[in-house]
DNA sequence: CGTCGTATTGACGGAGATCAAGGGCAGTGG
DNA sequence: CCACTGCCCTTGATCTCCGTCAATACGACG
């Protein structure tokens, strides 16, 4: 009875490999509209009401002062919200792209075990973030990062070799996400990239070409070589940059 | 409505309010027992039922490789344990000392609430924790460690400066619940001790002695001194070792 | 007293932070 | 159309904190 199927079985090994809150619930009129970069207080969110980002990206984050902040998880689309985990865990919201949040309309027993499923979501998801961060390297970090938001934010997650998704996240966001730097994570970037793991499409596009390869990073079964040593010959394989998708 | 006064910081009693029918184990336990370092499989836990720690300390904690775990939490009396936790996060549950699991019987809507608010409270410590350990260095870490440990583990939690509990967790626990290393935390502790913050009482005893400047340190508005450079004066003033409580 | 596990301390190296200098691109205005 | 500006990203050079390896000390226990 405390395990909802809606919660589906995923594997997560170690950690970002989660699990998937896939809900198709009737579509609701009733939606609020929210621009990229801006703060979405508490009191933007009706009590008791559950709310599911339908399309866009929100950040949950502690500011700790003026200069730091650490992004504690990224919902994509599908991910809920409600206004208790904003108010009790003292953290603030902010899209990072345009946003639609719709009001889940449901019986209150459903409601009640959508909102108990969420918090597991969410605690599985901080203790598999909190491992990555404490015992992994940078590079394990931004695969397992990209891998993430991939899931998250790719419109058909099928298993195919290239598959790209709007990486909503600029690289000082990845960073306070991962606990890294700005120029660590664009470094681990561009060592996948020019290693043909990934590549970057247009505007907010990253297309991932070798997903095994990543998984295997993240996992810690593949070294990485350091990515701040060299920066020799480009790439094998001359494609910088893959259309579309 | 969600928040029950029961998971407040108080400790909870210890036992004593209960009925005092404390009859064979095998009929009804109301509490179940566990030698130190023993490993606590979900199935020990009836699925549905509450427990509360009324003595000793539990490690919640992800088993990455053979040597390596991530410590995601440390629970100490009056926390909560249920199944769920344990096996829809995927983590093992480990006593750090002789630990006493009290099932807690109460309403079934009473029992709900509680379950939602300690739910909770985990999310809430895991992404304090996240954290911390995602923006933080190593002495404010091990500083903001012996805080909380402090607060979960002193018998009575006066703001007098000199504040001693019993530390169950090993040099390495420590680390593998702040993404450091043995050495680093023994290094931070020393520094510490011959700064006059701490002392090492007897046995697992640790003993804060200026809380003041501990709290300053994991908040970050105390620099400390590298803990690597110098290891020249034993210490100003000459007690390394105060005597219990 | 020897042994074993934990803690301390030192010496050294490396992963990542920090500081700094461009490079690409969109928006704006001449 | 092009210069200008601002922002994000990339890349390089250097620094530093912490991890790693290693030697020793401290207790508990038989």
């Amino acid at each position: 009875m405390l395990i909802s199927p809606a919660l589906g079985g995923a594997r997560p090994a170690t950690g970002f490999d989660l699990p998937f809150l896939s809900l198709g619930r009737a579509a609701c009129p009733l939606s609020e509209h929210f621009e990229a970069y801006t703060n979405l207080p508490a009191d933007a969110l009706q009590d008791g009401q559950l709310y599911r980002v339908s399309e866009g990206c929100l950040a949950l984050y502690h500011q700790l002062d003026r200069a730091r902040r650490q992004i504690l998880d990224i919902l994509g689309p599908g991910r809920i919200v409600d206004r208790a985990i904003l108010e009790r865990l003292r953290c603030e919201a902010m899209t990072l792209a345009p946003t639609r949040l719709e009001r889940i309309d449901d019986a209150p027993l459903a409601l009640k075990i959508l909102a108990a499923d969420n918090q597991d979501l969410m605690l599985s998801r901080a203790f598999g973030h909190l491992t990555r961060i404490g015992k992994q390297g940078a590079s394990e970090r931004v695969a397992a990062a990209l891998l993430d938001l991939s899931k998250q934010f790719a419109p058909n997650a099928t298993q195919e070799a290239s598959l790209g998704f709007p990486l909503h996240l600029s690289r000082s966001d990845l960073a306070d996400w991962l606990g890294l730097t700005l120029e660590t994570v664009s470094r681990c970037l561009s060592r996948f990239k020019r290693d043909g793991l990934v590549a970057f499409g247009k505007a907010p596009q990253m297309i991932i070409t070798d997903r095994r390869a990543l998984q295997e990073i993240a996992r810690g079964e593949r070294t990485v070589e350091s990515i701040y040593k060299p920066m020799g010959e480009p790439a094998p394989k001359g494609l910088s940059s893959v259309r579309g998708l």
